[in-house]
DNA sequence: CTTGAATTAAAACAATTGTTTCATACACTT
DNA sequence: AAGTGTATGAAACAATTGTTTTAATTCAAG
């Protein structure tokens, strides 16, 4: 039955997620993906062909259960503030998710900083089009000549900011430490990101106006 | 002489700080840094003992000849505007830069995303000096309390944002196109977020004063 | 029950890895 | 010039890599 082959196929697709998310492509090895997916040696080069291929298989995986802020449609009468606030807040969830399977941002940040052969797939499938919901909401919160002359930038300033607590989360809590790095909480680091951000763009006020914005968001 | 043995000693450290930093440490083989420096296979283990010992030598050599933004003394009279704007170009410019030895910063970069055992060694002697010269400008910037509620944050917004054009300049590139991406050059960069981080914290105009900064700076 | 294709398992494959061994070449001291 | 200790070179080491081969097993259809 297609139950029984399908069955060590995804174990198999699962477990070469979570290795490579992790470790990297040249970093993993197909034993280790097999022993994780409870399949022989062999398995791997029958069912996908080889471990390159695997990759892409899985590559494809992650961005196929992709995130709800591919092609997002606003409910009418929201302001381009809470637009981003929403953008903002949805990126570091899917990228802080502790529970669910993680590998799945995990190996899209990876292929971002060490692109291989599933880096250009992986872009217009998945990143290009949450480019163009950030860049809608810019388009939304700056005059139309300065979001066509630095809108990349804009945009790049913005999700650089959620990017980091992710790729550089061992600097950054060896660095503030590990018990002050845990009060960074997801709430937390939305709402300054999402001011830092408002506040650049002449949307809001700046961060020296010192309201604690945390429970004015949740 | 001392000044043979410590010749293919240093080439070999060359040669793997620049490897190193493409391709990280798995990845890397030693027999194409032998290659490279010029020496024998069993150069590496007869200088260093193993693999992993170079590659902490490596890493050492990266932040010994490190940037200047370590321990800044800063000119009298200068305002915080100004420092900032000089950490972040000064920033941009180690980092960007095509010509020099690139690989100090490559290397750095490599191990703030996926830290080995050097990691703990480089926080301390390169990043944290660093963090501090940020930490001090973002104290005379905004008032006491909000620098120290949200100190950190405020220098991840700041550092994430240069970071960005380095960690994940193949994504952006392959997102911007290639010919549009190469006119984002390191004056309007540095302008640009020197801008987008002082109007977020209240200090310059906003970046819809569609003032074109790049010439003012340059 | 038999047949036959599909899946799994075990073993071996060649290539590459980091590391070691040992012989040679070299430079410097006596 | 002989001897000594260091640096280099070529070869081989054992271990691991991705991949292939070949046999055993499974399981539904005839």
């Amino acid at each position: 039955m297609d139950a029984i082959q399908e069955q060590t196929r995804d174990r198999l697709l699962e477990a070469a997620g979570e290795i490579f998310a992790e470790f990297g492509y040249r970093a993993t090895t197909v034993r280790e993906i097999c022993q994780r997916g409870k399949a022989n040696v062999a398995a791997v080069n029958y069912y996908f062909g080889d471990k390159m291929a695997l990759y892409i298989a899985t590559v494809e995986r992650a961005h196929c259960s992709g995130p709800e802020l591919l092609d997002v449609v606003w409910p009418t009468g929201w302001t381009p503030q809470q637009k981003l606030a929403v953008f903002i807040r949805q990126w570091l969830e899917q990228q802080l998710a502790e529970d669910r399977p993680t590998w799945h941002m995990r190996l899209m940040l990876r292929e971002m900083s060490d692109p291989t052969d599933a880096c250009v797939k992986l872009v217009e499938a998945y990143i290009r089009p949450m480019a163009n919901t950030l860049r809608g909401i810019i388009h939304e919160l700056v005059p139309g000549d300065l979001a066509e002359q630095r809108g990349w930038m804009i945009g790049f300033s913005i999700v650089s900011q959620c990017l980091f607590y992710k790729v550089h989360r061992p600097i950054a809590e060896l660095l503030v430490g590990r018990e002050e790095y845990s009060q960074l909480n997801l709430p937390l680091l939305a709402d300054h990101i999402t001011r830092f951000s408002l506040a650049a763009l002449g949307q809001g006020e700046p961060l020296t106006a010192s309201t604690s914005g945390v429970e004015r968001m949740t």
